[in-house]
DNA sequence: GACAATTGACATTCCATGTTGTCAGAATTA
DNA sequence: TAATTCTGACAACATGGAATGTCAATTGTC
C-alpha cells in the first residue's frame, strides 16, 4: 500500500492512462519474448526489461506472471477474432466466407510472427489456468469457422480436426520461413476445411 | 568418480541389467508425471521420488533433466511407430491400411492416455532441442500417413493439415474422456486424412 | 520555491530446482 | 566372517526466478 491521495497529471498522461500505458507495454514486450525464446523461457525480470518498466509497475498491472501469460493470450484471441469477423463481413457465400476467413488468419500469422508463435505454441501443459484458456479459445475458433460455412452448431471431432490441420499448417508453414506462397496455403488449408465442414447429410 | 573395479551381480542381476533397469523405471515415472503434470512442472527430484530411486541414479542414467524428456518423447514415437506399421502390415488396400493405422492411433492414445499427453501437449516451447525431436517426429509421422495411402513422398501442407487434425482431434477426444466411441473418431479421421492424402491430379 | 506524488534503479527475501557430494548400512563374494 | 561393492537417504552448493521493499531523484501542484 502506498498513498496516492491524489492523483495528478505525469508527463501530460492522468493515472489512469499510464496506467493503461505500462500495462500495454508490458503485454506487447512479453508477447515479443515469448513469442522470440518460447513461454517457458521468459521471466517477468525480461519482460519489465524489454518493457522498460520495473517490477514494481508489473505487479502493479498483474496479479502475477501467470496474468499476465492469460491476459497475452486473450488479447491475441481478441484482436484474431476481430479480423477474422471483418473480413468475412462482405461476403455472403459459404466458400467465399471461408477463403476470406483463412486469408485473413494466414495473412495475420505472417504479418504477427510473435503473436503466432505464442498463440500456436506455447500454452500447452504449462498450467492448467492457461490449458484452459487456450481450450476455450480453440473452441471458440472452431464454432466460428462452423458459423462462417453455416454447419450446424455443436462442432464435429471432425471440424475440430479440419481447424487442428489449419494451425499446424500454420506452424510448419512459418517454421518453413512462409517460402510458400500464402494463396497456396490458403487453398489447402481451404479444402481441409470445405470437406470437413459440410453439413452432415452430404458428408459420406 | 566412484570405484567399481569389478561388476557383480546384486539381487540376482548384473550391473548392466541393473543399469537398464533404473533408467527404464526412470523414464516410465517420468512419462507418468509429464502426462499427469505438464512437462513444465515436472523435476528431477519429482521423477526420482516416482521411480523409488535418487538423484545420484538419475545423473548416472541420464546427462541431464532434458536429455531424460528426449529419451521418453523418442521412446514414446519409436512405440508408437512400431504399432502403426505392425498394425498396417497384414493389408494392402491404401483405404485398409489408412482405417487401421488410424484405428491403431487411437486405441494407443486411449490406452495409454499419460504416453499421449505428453507426446501431445507437451513439447512445444520449452527448449530448442525438444522442439526439435518434437519436429522431427511430426515430420515422419506425415511421411509415414503419405506411404500408408501411397501419395508421392514430399509431405505437402495439405498433408501437414490433415495429420495436425488428427492429433488435435485425440487431444479433443481426451479431454472429453473418450466419450466418443472409437470407431466414430476413426471415422471422422479416415475422411480428413483421405481427402488430404489424396494424389495431386485428383484432389481439385 | 516548497511540498507531495510519482518514478526508476536496485536490494532483499524466499523458495524451487539442478547438480554434486557424503556416508552409513545392506548385499555379495571369497 | 571379512572385505568390498553397491545402494539409498540426505546434505550441500549453486543458480535463478518470483515477489516485496527501500530510497533517492524526478515531476507536477500550489
Amino acid at each position: 500500500m502506498s498513498s496516492p491521495e491524489t492523483d495528478r497529471a505525469y508527463r501530460g498522461l492522468s493515472a489512469d492512462e499510464r496506467r493503461k500505458d505500462r500495462r500495454s507495454r508490458l503485454v506487447r514486450a512479453a508477447v515479443k519474448l515469448y513469442g522470440a525464446r518460447g513461454y517457458a523461457n521468459v521471466g517477468v525480470r525480461a519482460i519489465c526489461a524489454e518493457a522498460g518498466l520495473t517490477e514494481r509497475y508489473f505487479y502493479e498491472a498483474f496479479e502475477n506472471g501467470e496474468a499476465l501469460a492469460i491476459a497475452s493470450f486473450e488479447g491475441i484471441a481478441r484482436v484474431l477474432f476481430d479480423n477474422l469477423e471483418t473480413a468475412i463481413l462482405p461476403h455472403s457465400a459459404p466458400r467465399a466466407r471461408l477463403r476470406a476467413a483463412l486469408s485473413a488468419w494466414f495473412g495475420l500469422v505472417a504479418a504477427y510472427p510473435d503473436e503466432a508463435r505464442f498463440f500456436l505454441k506455447d500454452l500447452d501443459g504449462v498450467s492448467p489456468a492457461l490449458e484452459e484458456v487456450r481450450r476455450a479459445v480453440f473452441h471458440r475458433f472452431v464454432a466460428l469457422f462452423g458459423r462462417i460455412v453455416g454447419a450446424e452448431p455443436g462442432g464435429s471431432l471432425l471440424e475440430v480436426g479440419a481447424i487442428g490441420g489449419v494451425l499446424e499448417m500454420a506452424v510448419v508453414w512459418m517454421r518453413g520461413g512462409l517460402r510458400i506462397p500464402v494463396d497456396t496455403v490458403v487453398a489447402d488449408a481451404e479444402r481441409l476445411c470445405s470437406f470437413a465442414f459440410q453439413p452432415q447429410e452430404v458428408r459420406s
